[in-house]
Order: structure tokens, then sequence, then C-alpha cells
DNA sequence: AAATAAATAGACAGACCTGTATAATTTATT
DNA sequence: AATAAATTATACAGGTCTGTCTATTTATTT
């Protein structure tokens, strides 16, 4: 694991993004002071300020880090399905229930940035965007793979369905809620199918 | 329109909460004071006050008089629609679509106060969970109406199509969601009929 | 007109926030 | 061991926030 070029991984900054995120996910952006981050941390302030630009900088990095994470272990999930394109394509679903199930769930901090933060030009919310339409991509690559019909569609549609659980599982704490965002996909996807 | 005995109907009252409603699901809750809703109302901040408890309360309050007032213009594009269930459920997206594309449109105040109240107690959150229950029932009731199968089930996937197709139309500014949402619902619906 | 209620302006306390400055100290590298 | 780099502690500036207090003015009602 080489650090990158842009962000050379040292051992405070990385345990910043991830008391940063875990923060920030729990109780709110604007909720959730520098000082808490940093006390969580076991870091100074200068510490951080050293290694980024402002409190938007740290989310934003934060985000992109995560990001790459959880695209990283929704790759994992899937390849652990198999070969079945429907099956890898489902297997989406496993992994949300996994998510929302694992106590840790405080719902999702890119859907939460962007009702935070409001501007088009805001860097969290710019994060939170890449990361959906990222996701979305790949989705769209396993309807594809799938050979079901229209996958730009169908991805968007079952986005809605991942998005809305996600928000459910967080608002009603029901992780249930993947397992009818799962049953809606099958029917979608059985119609899709040729 | 006589005043509720709880909550006694005065302008300078209502004034503040479509003020607070509009500002609020605009930026965000905690990143706009008090000041500003009182700048922009043109209001005293003692008269605030003297109204509302916190601000908490001042935010509980519109979201309680702004989710009434949805749930009557909601009623009001199903009763326009006319006497065939399937299509009054149906009207739901309509509704959606309207509503995404109206210019005023900034996301859902009720979904963003569950990413910013994270507490259980929390009076904007309770509210927030108040207004979806009781549109979910009203889904529940339109699926029972039209005679399809496992209405609170159907009910339930229906509404992660509308907070998922609401989230995107935020976030991507696409009020084409609602289409997606609304033909993702048709399948779900032709599935579900009997 | 008199009495009661509602709203106003303005200052203010106390807390919190982000970001900076400085100097001492630890860690890493050569 | 000597030098360079990273981290720390502490204080602080400047701003913002919610909520309160007081005194004054405007509306409403009797």
């Amino acid at each position: 694991m080489r650090p990158t070029d842009q962000a050379p991984a040292s051992a405070k900054r990385e345990l910043l993004l991830d008391t940063a995120w875990e923060l920030f996910c729990r109780n709110g952006y604007r909720a959730v002071g520098i000082d808490t981050v940093l006390a969580k941390a076991g870091v100074a302030k200068m510490t951080l300020y050293n290694h980024f630009d402002s409190k938007e900088d740290l989310i934003a990095a934060a985000m992109t880090k995560k990001g790459a994470e959880l695209a990283a272990s929704l790759d994992a999930t899937i390849e652990a399905t198999g070969k079945n394109p429907q099956k890898r394509l489902l297997a989406v679903f496993d992994w949300l229930e996994v998510w929302f199930s694992s106590g840790s769930f405080t719902g999702c901090a890119f859907l939460k940035a962007v009702g935070e933060f409001t501007l088009q030009g805001d860097k969290p919310r710019k994060a939170a965007v890449a990361f959906k339409l990222g996701l979305q991509a790949r989705i769209e690559q396993l309807c594809t793979e799938a050979s079901l019909r229209h996958p730009p569609t169908l991805a968007r549609q079952l986005m809605l369905l991942m998005d809305g659980a996600t928000i459910h599982a967080d608002m009603h704490h029901n992780p249930g809620s993947a397992h009818d965002a799962c049953a809606a996909a099958k029917t979608l996807i059985k119609a899709a199918a040729r």
C-alpha cells in the first residue's frame, strides 16, 4: 500500500480521517466540532491543520477514503458470490443488510453530506455525488453483465431502492429495509430479464 | 380555519414557521441561525421566543405544520385523479414530479432532519418519523384500495422509491428521478396485482 | 379612553466555533 | 550523534450561536 502522491499516508492523518468519519457520521457534520474529533483521536490541533486546509477538507478527504474502502468491500462481496451475474447483482443488497445490521451503522455519511452541504461547490457534497455516481456505474455494469434491459435506467432505479433503504434503516432503526429493497429489486430484475 | 387550541395561529407565528421552513430546508438546520430567520421574516427575537421554547421547537413546529399541508396537497392530487384505484396510487409519483420540478424544491426537510438530529428524543427527528409513517400509512391504504397483495410490504417498498427519488432529485438536481421511481412502481404494482 | 396583550429594539451573557501563532518537545533520518 | 521533520501544548483572535433581560412601542380589547 504505497501512499498516494496527493495524500501521503501518515498514521496521524489516517487516525484523524477514521475518527472524523465516525463522529461526523454518527452526529452530523456541523454538530461535531473539530475539538471533539481531536480529543477522541488524541491528536493536536496543529497536526490536523498541517494535514488539511480546513474542516471541510478533512470531511471531503474522509469521504474519499471511506468511499474507496466501501467500494472495495462491495467488490469483495460480489466476488465472493460467484459467477452468476444476477446473483452478483443481488449481492449488493446482502452487502447492504450486513452494513445495516452491523451495530456500527449510523446512516450514510454521503447522503447526510448532501443534506448539510447544499452548495454545488461544497467539497463534501462533491465527494458524496462522486461516490454515488461511482456506485451507480458499478451497478449499471452488473446490470449489463446480467444481460438485463436498459442498464442505465435499471441501475438508477436500483439506486433509488438502495438509498431509500439506507435512509429507512437509519430513520426507523430497521435493518429489514434491505430485505424490502431486495425483494423489490428482484421484481424489477425479473421484469428486465430477456 | 380556526386556530388549534394547542397552537394558536397568529400571523407572526405563521410567518416564522414559513420562513424557518424555507431557510432550514434550503441550507440545513444547524447551518442557519435564528437571527437569519428573524431577519428574513422581519420579526423580533423575543416574538420568536414568546411563541416557541427553542430553535428545535420552532423546527419541529414547522415540520408539523408543513407535514399537514403536504398531506393535504397529496390528497388533493389523489382526488383530482379520479376513482381508478391504481391511478390514484400512481398519482403519488406525479405529485412528486410536480414538487421536484417546482423550482422551490430544495430536498426533503424531513429526511434532512433525520440526518442532522440523530438522537431518538430530538423533536425534529420525531416529527420527521411521524410524517413519514403517516405517509406510509396513506400509501398502504391506497394499496389496499387497489386490491394489491401485501399492502404493508408494498407500501414500504414504494416509500423506498419515493424517498430514494427525493434524495436523488436533490443530490443530482434531477427531477426525472420521479419518472424512474414511477416506472419502477408500476412494475411492482403489476407484480402485486391479482 | 383605559387597560390589556403583543411585538419591538437593542444590548448582552455565556458558550462554542474555526483557524492561527508560538515555542517546546518528540520522532525520524542521515 | 547531529540534523531535520513531525507533533505537541497552550493561548488566543475573531466570529457566531442560542437564549435572556429590559424597556419601549404598537395593537387589541373592553
